[in-house]
DNA sequence: CAAGGTCTGGAAACCGATTGCCATAATAGG
DNA sequence: CCTATTATGGCAATCGGTTTCCAGACCTTG
């Protein structure tokens, strides 16, 4: 088998003790011994055993991260922030995925425990069945929510302002002249469901907006479909289709371009999260960017934090979105060039 | 702090061993016993610590992952079939970004290593440069490569036959009439780049398709606009686009729709992997689909396999891919509402 | 009834690091 | 020159489990 820290001692005729200290510097040695240490590691290709460091250091330099869905594509971009800005660490990410499930969910998140990570990020499926688990969970082990939360002021939470997020929106089309608008979205079980569709009908009625029942099911694409097809066979299109997310967006617009609705001249469509597909779709898509590299650095940092402190209140983190403005919400000359297509509704 | 054993085996008033056996069913305790651990360990909410157990047990049911990236979105399809069958055992996934970089990825394997994990899956981000690294950690510890494999057959792997599922392009474009082809893919560092690319030669060739110099640029739909833009800007459209993967083809898709180019009417155009979006793009695309559960499932078996046999010969496995016929090699009816539209082109 | 086998329990070693504590040497200060 | 302080090294405990080894009880069998 590989080399152990006593055969380096060996090796280098110091104890343990010492080889251990040369090699992690926690305290000082002579040089002369400093110098046969780091040899004789070299030479026998010495690493250590972090399973054995993290057992005796009660550390184990690994965070656990819980998300709904890693098929969902916004989370893979989160994942990706947060797995990056953890490489400069030490610390290495032990990735559950909770299928939507909280029970599988909260089965997870004991085995996170069990295999004593330093800390959690969570993305809880539903805002009120993951409750218990996630606050029970973070009385054992620094914890921070993270994009979705449950209800309750529990623990460390940072994510996008949902809120902030659709007035964007709401104002940008009001600004195009939109005066009815329909909503669809996922059932509020989790916190961006909710958060979405409340700011929907609070700002629409701000700005004046006249709005029918919305739609709701979940963050697939699928649903879009599903949704765009009532919809058209409603027979009443609202002047702008706002969507939970990117996802239903896109199908909203795959079943309109079907149907021969025209995107934007018969109506506006507007998504949120801006996942890589949201510039690619046809016609490309108005949302709302989140921020993912400052929420992963943020989430970080909250983590980190409550390792040193382990009381002390919580916080909140809203970090304000941004609108990108795309095809779906603009009159694009490329789209012009269809302008004699013969549109299937008035 | 939490229970331990020996908590429990006081609370119960046997000895450790006992108590540590009759949790683990590792022998046969006496009816007795056993019933007083279970109930102590209740009682005092026993959790074992994982970390601990790994040492001593030299398995830390952990295994490690390393993909080139995870917001390619054929990645997180890969993932979610990985961890979810994974989850049906003990194990748990150690997820590594490498974002293609050889020098990276080197690194994370070290401290996979070093975190003593049980197995390694990886998806090599580069044929050659990632050889050594990949070698050499398959010598120290049960590793399958996955998708994508280094050059010579040094390890196992698991993965799509691009062979066959260009082979099933060619051939359906052909039989559709098509009779010049151009490729659209990635420069030829890791083996997909290079397979497929290799296969769209001798199977243009095979089946009498006349192709001109391929476009290589990398796995983005930001190199499909690109190579699209140069196409058109070209003069010469082929009959056919067969791209790389679907990130391609999906860019190639919506510059063409941008500059007018009417698909499939005027050129078709086809994907590799058969990702998320590839069903809603507009049109949407005829691609390859990989079979991801299928090759998640056979490379958790490979690496089994090779934790019960160390030795024993390398085994490669391909999985015949299947093709999906999508809109962008199909005349649809609601793509012929557009046929008035006048075409850019002869 | 003796000899061998099976079953169960406990003491202690073990996995491989880190670290508290003590000993010794060297240096400084009075 | 003697004591206080600092620097360095090593022994051994420790983290929390698992497992080896041995002992004793009980059971078979010839």
């Amino acid at each position: 088998m590989s080399a152990t820290i006593r055969d380096v001692a060996t090796q280098a005729r110091v104890s343990v003790a010492t080889a251990s200290r040369a090699l992690s510097g926690s305290r000082h040695v002579s040089d002369e011994n400093l110098r046969r240490v780091i040899n004789a590691a070299a030479k026998l290709s010495y690493r250590p055993n972090l399973v054995a460091a993290a057992l005796r250091r009660q550390v184990s330099d690994t965070i656990g991260l819980v998300i709904p869905q890693i098929s969902n594509p916004f989370f893979p971009t989160l994942v990706e922030s947060i797995e990056w800005q953890l490489q400069s660490t030490t610390r290495q990410l032990l990735l559950c995925d909770s299928r939507g499930d909280a029970e599988l969910e909260k089965h997870r998140l004991q085995v996170l425990l069990d295999r004593q990570v330093d800390g959690i990020m969570i993305s809880p499926c539903d805002a009120l069945a993951s409750a218990q688990a996630v606050v029970a969970t973070a009385l054992k082990v620094p914890l921070v929510q993270i994009d979705r939360r449950i209800t309750g002021d529990a623990t460390d939470w940072v994510g996008v302002d949902d809120a902030v997020g659709m007035r964007l929106v709401v104002e940008h089309v009001a600004s195009l002249g939109a005066r009815t608008a329909v909503f669809v979205g996922s059932i509020p079980t989790n916190s961006s469901a909710l958060l979405r569709l409340e700011a929907f009908s609070s700002e629409t009625a701000g700005f004046g907006l006249k709005t029918s029942e919305a739609l709701l099911g979940d963050f697939t694409a699928a649903w879009g479909i599903d949704a765009a097809r009532s919809l058209i066979a409603s027979g009443r299109l609202p002047d702008v289709v706002v969507c939970g997310n990117d996802l239903i967006a896109i199908g909203v617009l795959r079943q309109f371009l079907l149907a021969g609705v025209r995107v934007p001249e018969t109506v506006l469509v507007t998504g949120f999260d801006d996942i890589g597909s949201a510039e690619l779709s046809a016609p490309s898509l108005t949302t709302v960017r989140q921020p993912h590299d400052a929420i992963a650095s943020e989430a970080l940092r909250l983590l980190s934090e409550r390792l040193d402190r382990r009381d002390g209140p919580y916080q909140r983190i809203s970090m304000a979105p941004e609108l990108v403005i795309r095809e779906s919400t603009t009159q694009m000359d490329t789209l012009v060039q269809h302008a004699d297509v013969p549109s299937q509704r008035e």
